[in-house]
DNA sequence: CGTTTTTGACCAGCGC
DNA sequence: GCGCTGGTCAAAAACG
């Protein structure tokens, strides 16, 4: 595993680092972060290829958006059929007060720390020891593939995830969450999907020291022995289940912290990157 | 019957 | 200003 400082990564994310089709998003994590070889033994295969840096006013593909069906006749039926509360108010009242639960959309969305992996995995949902509801999927654009959006069931927690099959590699799942859940995981299975494991390498990164954060633009030479791709051993432990799962694993995380960044060549603040992402300290077990 | 998923529409941000 | 896209909402459908 590795994890990946993003430089700037500010949520929301600009243009430019919203990865808004997945490719982008292979490109950074997977040239960050690499493939977990199968071997387990901190060998690793070759970054992915880069996929052509898509300009970004590139439309082509945008067949695959659904943005067409938008505009079709069912929107008609649907203001016939009603949309009576949030829709039809937010569309007739041009904003003075903001309807419940839109609110979010008038400000600037919140900032939330943002850990991403990747998971060769046929299973697109990975159990991760939280439940999820799904509430949103959208095509992708660039990428045949939907993106399905997900929130964590607890009302009280914020948490959301992202999932999206990778239009390079459809055997590749790239996961994102996004804030920090405030409560405990519902289950935490042992050995189960390279969700879970995910989570724990973030817990071990953490006990153990063995994350190793690096700036992100130092990463996209793929002939180096990057410190990345030397994540010590990400603790035998933790490889062995995901050897057996038969599943391989790429994590980055990209956070909102701004001492890591500024410390590309060190190792800064290792501790804090990941697990600062996922839980807040006082949920952290001594 | 309660919960989750599906799905079409709406909205904001961004680039042109 | 317009169009495109990602993210979200919420009613309906599906599921247990």
């Amino acid at each position: 595993m590795a994890a990946v400082e993003c430089g700037g990564g500010d949520w929301p994310f600009s243009a430019e680092e919203a990865y808004a089709d997945s490719s982008a998003l292979l490109a950074e994590i997977g040239w960050a972060a690499g493939f977990v070889d199968d071997a387990c033994a901190g060998e690793l295969l070759p970054p992915l290829d880069p996929p052509p840096a898509t300009p970004t006013g590139s439309m082509e593909g945008a067949g695959a958006s659904s943005s067409s069906t938008d505009d079709g006749a069912t929107r008609e039926a649907a203001d016939a059929d009603g949309r009576p509360a949030a829709a039809t108010e937010a569309a007739s009242k041009p904003a003075p007060a903001p309807a419940p639960g839109k609110t979010m959309k008038k400000q600037k969305r919140a900032r939330h720390p943002r850990f991403a992996f990747m998971t060769k995995t046929e299973i697109d949902h990975l159990e991760d020891g939280y439940r999820w509801r799904k509430y949103g999927q959208k095509a992708v654009k660039n990428s045949p593939f939907p993106r399905s959006y997900y929130r964590c069931t607890n009302n009280k927690c914020t948490v959301k995830k992202r999932v999206e099959r990778s239009s390079d590699d459809p055997s590749v799942v790239i996961t994102t969450y996004e804030g920090q859940h405030c409560h405990h995981t519902v289950t935490f299975p042992r050995g189960a999907g390279a969700a879970t494991l995910a989570s724990q390498m973030a817990f071990s990164a953490h006990h153990h020291h063995h994350l190793v954060y690096n700036d992100l633009p130092a990463l996209h030479s793929p002939t180096t022995q990057n410190p990345l791709f030397s994540v010590p051993a990400m603790s035998s432990s933790l490889l062995q289940p995901l050897h057996c799962n038969r599943q391989e694993l790429q994590v980055a995380s990209y956070t909102t912290q701004a001492s890591s960044i500024s410390s590309p060549g060190s190792v800064p603040a290792v501790d804090k990157g990941l697990l600062d992402d996922m839980v807040p300290p006082a949920m952290r077990h001594g």
